[in-house]
DNA sequence: TGTCGTGATTGATCTGGATCAAAACTGACA
DNA sequence: TGTCAGTTTTGATCCAGATCAATCACGACA
């Protein structure tokens, strides 16, 4: 199913005037290693701030690429959506993150990116980006980072949907989640989900009730405590050998 | 969604006429666009030919990061290797394409490159890459639209194997083969697998077995012809149907 | 407060692909 | 030319996860 023509205007942020200037940029992933000076050419560029309430659409599969997408707090997925209407799940993304690289290639976004809670982003126009990537040089170094750590990324899951069981895919998606809540400042151990167990089941290549009886056999381990979305994870050592000794998803 | 999508674009170089140092710049994927002082420029980055013969490697995972390599004939294979002995292939490459996006993230690859048959590659070092891509902005502006083509590429892998049956697995790989072969100047219906039927199975998460017998059930609906390593595709149509769902063919 | 719709869990059954096994084929090389 | 190791095909069986189905839990809202 392709996207209707009045998407474009989920990606007219003319309205927005931001309120900040760098739109907090020391919280964003890109200034890394950038001096005063450098910070404020980029807040320059990375000046408007959207919104997107829980469910909306920060952009559709189809719709013409003008910015990257920093995510400065929430959580969003990215999908295609397939004619018969089941969505495949490539991702999800949380605050400092980068959205929007896939669509480099062909200037046209190829997948959706949808708020599974409240969140906002800072779009940053990849024209400018690429501009003022030719004067700072550690800011395109870092960008190039980015990009291929997506890629690293995308291997590793094409080595879980691959090659792992269900139990060590669900094992896998836990602990990477874990890992990037305690890099955040949150708990490594107790969190909630934000999506349903059909995407994960989606992201990780398995039906929703596999997943759900997966979370069910880990319990009953006494691995990890379900509560519907909530999840404490009790022996993180055997969550992680249930993983089987792989390092993929980073 | 499929890999490979706007090879067409990616290899189409040729309204560019230059003599270049010592590479055949004209064969790889990056001139694109440029002018002939462009060109020059750029052809005195890569300037380090390589041969691997069969069976050799290109580059291991670990290996520290100094180059990307754009191959100019052969085919190889990249792979990631779990301590436990599970293999997962990431990816056939073959002439134009550009290896090792990967390491940039670490500075360390993070796969192993092997050649599937003798093959010869220009070694760009990356440092050199990124500083004349500041001078030459469309060198820039195509380098990121390969990353970003290598990201679109893996999600078509990653919804190949979390939603594909076996069989409809095997056409997407084999029409993925036969545009890349087409794009190339080969025949689009009659050519040689350099790897395995392990390697397919790999790459597509399915047992060698299983790949055979995928392979023995198309030829017996006299969609292609199999005889060893030897493919005829009779009725590319056929073989599209049994892809299935078509939104992740572009 | 009750109703409704969505999401989660659990049980029963089915099946596609894995696994195990054997034979045939290929190509490299002595 | 024969040998041998690696590759491919095919058959028989098994099982992890899909599918089908029922029930439960919970929040939104009239």
């Amino acid at each position: 199913m392709l996207p209707d023509t009045s998407l474009q205007n989920h990606l007219d942020i003319s309205h927005i005037r931001s309120s900040c200037a760098s739109c907090s940029l020391r919280e964003l992933c890109l200034p890394v290693g950038l001096n005063e000076h450098e910070i404020q050419v980029l807040g320059d560029v990375v000046s408007h701030k959207r919104k997107i309430q829980r469910g909306g659409y920060l952009h559709r599969a189809g719709a013409k690429f003008q910015s990257l997408f920093a995510i400065r707090s929430g959580f969003l997925k990215t999908c295609v959506l397939e004619q018969d209407g089941r969505q495949q799940v490539t991702g999800f993304h949380m605050t400092g993150e980068l959205l929007g690289l896939d669509a480099i290639s062909t200037d046209t976004h190829t997948c959706d990116a949808v708020a599974l809670e409240d969140s906002e982003v800072c779009e940053i126009p990849f024209a400018k980006l690429e501009e003022i990537s030719r004067i700072i040089p550690s800011l395109m170094r870092h960008f190039h980072k980015m990009m291929s750590r997506e890629i690293v990324r995308d291997h590793g899951v094409m080595l879980l949907l691959g090659s792992m069981k269900a139990e060590e895919r669900l094992a896998t998606f836990l602990l990477n989640l874990s890992r990037r809540f305690l890099v955040r400042g949150y708990s490594e151990s107790d969190f909630n989900l934000r999506m349903t167990r059909e995407e994960i089941g989606s992201y990780l290549g398995l039906k929703l009730e596999t997943v759900s009886r997966a979370f069910s056999k880990l319990q009953d381990e006494n691995i990890i405590t379900v509560d519907n979305k909530h999840i404490r994870i009790n022996d993180i050592a055997r969550l992680r050998m249930k993983m089987g000794n792989s390092s993929c998803i980073t």
